[in-house]
DNA sequence: GCTAGTGATCTGTGATCACAGTTTGGGCGA
DNA sequence: TCGCCCAAACTGTGATCACAGATCACTAGC
């Protein structure tokens, strides 16, 4: 009964089909605003640039507008769908109230590992944003890496599957904003609310927490619809 | 302009594809319990059962599968999956915490429209339970369509479509039990927390309303903990 | 009588084909 | 030269075929 017991301790080794490959390759063109809403996707372009039959595209792009992070339109046209002002409101708020809830959570049951796992990360963070030349792509990683951490405390697994629904759903929308202005002054503000974050965290102090989380989503939401870049209705091309 | 304006107002009539249908299908067998954790599935025979080719099938199972509310075995096998007594207590407490927040934002923004439409639902939930001979599966949907239609009240779009993957991810395990042992008490429980919620939400008090919601999730997930149907690891079958 | 091997059958996965609908570009007419 | 129309090329959707791996029942061997 031992070597049952001992197979059965090792991981299972994640069986990865072609679906999962083009899924994860799609999440990442999305994330890294490299889709920008408005973009249109075809399926036999996207399986021959990646090699591969219509086949696990189809079912890839059908996962990603199950989440809504792409739509495929009447017309059966597929592409990134196009936020207007309302609805990017509406993720913010959801987001705020959400991941301020992960944030609370996590500030009161944190480990002493998982606190250390979160001050590197905002080490790691702080160090590229205040570098000298920083590199952007690799920042906003870094800062999606940080959030992750703090939400990764939260103990509540099914909480953390949605975060990460939501930062897909809202990454188009933000990276995209982040590629066309890139002297963002953001960062100084992102670096304050995480060092507030990290202090309240470190006290455990709940609210305190989701209050700077809140602030620094709430800036950044504010300042991609400062640009006005958000229409509404109307979704003229 | 005027008449393309108004053109543009009219809700684009919903394209029905074949995946769609069987994904409604399929989410019907999940919710009503028909569907139990555990319980196998095959493309081939979902699909001649649906008197469909397996494509359809395929990716409906694909995005039931992205969702978590069914699980694709590294033995390729087909399931939904059975939720250890940890990952149960993990979702309850997520959909207390997210649901909570939902029906506090809709007690503070309920438009009297909305407030009716509220009322009217709790009635008929409570009509069906307080009949003499109740009908299971009609009370299941009722308590369904009250509860969304206090969430639909948030003004939360993202929220809400949170909380109805929350609940396709709890409806097996729920109403497996509820098929199970019919003689549920809870139905009483049930009334109370709604009431108490409804009571709330007519005086606009939020944190009252969540903690009238939070209860009645917390009961219903203790009631079927109690049963101990829920086993932790080994998932001996 | 019981175990180990083995073949048939079923599984999901991926590729290819067929089709109806849309879009688009070029050519014809005015 | 401008506008319309038709046809070719695309779109996603669905069905069918092909394949590797897993499962299971059966049988041969100990």
């Amino acid at each position: 009964m031992n070597s049952t017991t001992a197979l059965a301790e090792l991981p299972q080794l994640a069986r990865r089909t072609l679906s999962d490959t083009v899924y994860e390759a799609l999440s990442d063109l999305l994330a890294s605003g490299r889709l920008a809403p408005g973009d249109r996707l075809s399926l036999r372009q996207s399986a021959a640039a990646l090699g591969v039959s219509v086949m696990p595209v189809r079912e890839a792009v059908s996962r990603l507008a199950a989440d809504g992070v792409l739509e495929v339109a009447p017309n059966r046209v597929i592409r990134v769908p196009v936020m207007g002002a309302a609805a990017f409101r509406a993720l913010a708020e959801t987001r705020i109230a959400v991941e301020g809830l992960a944030v609370a959570r996590a500030a009161e049951r944190r480990t002493a590992t998982e606190l250390a796992a979160i001050r590197r990360a905002e080490a790691a963070f702080r160090a590229e944003a205040e570098a000298a030349r920083p590199d952007r792509a690799r920042a906003v990683q870094l800062n999606r890496d940080l959030h992750f951490a703090i939400y990764g405390a939260c103990g509540l697994a099914p909480l953390q599957e949605i975060i990460a629904r939501l930062w897909l759903k809202a990454g188009p929308v933000i990276n995209l904003d982040l590629r066309a202005h890139p002297e963002r002054l953001l960062q100084g503000f992102a670096l304050r609310r995480h060092a507030e974050a990290l202090a309240a965290i470190e006290i455990r102090d709940g609210s305190g927490a989701a209050a700077a989380i809140a602030a620094d989503i709430r800036e950044a939401a504010a300042f991609i619809m400062a640009r006005g870049g958000l229409r509404d209705a109307h979704e003229g091309d």
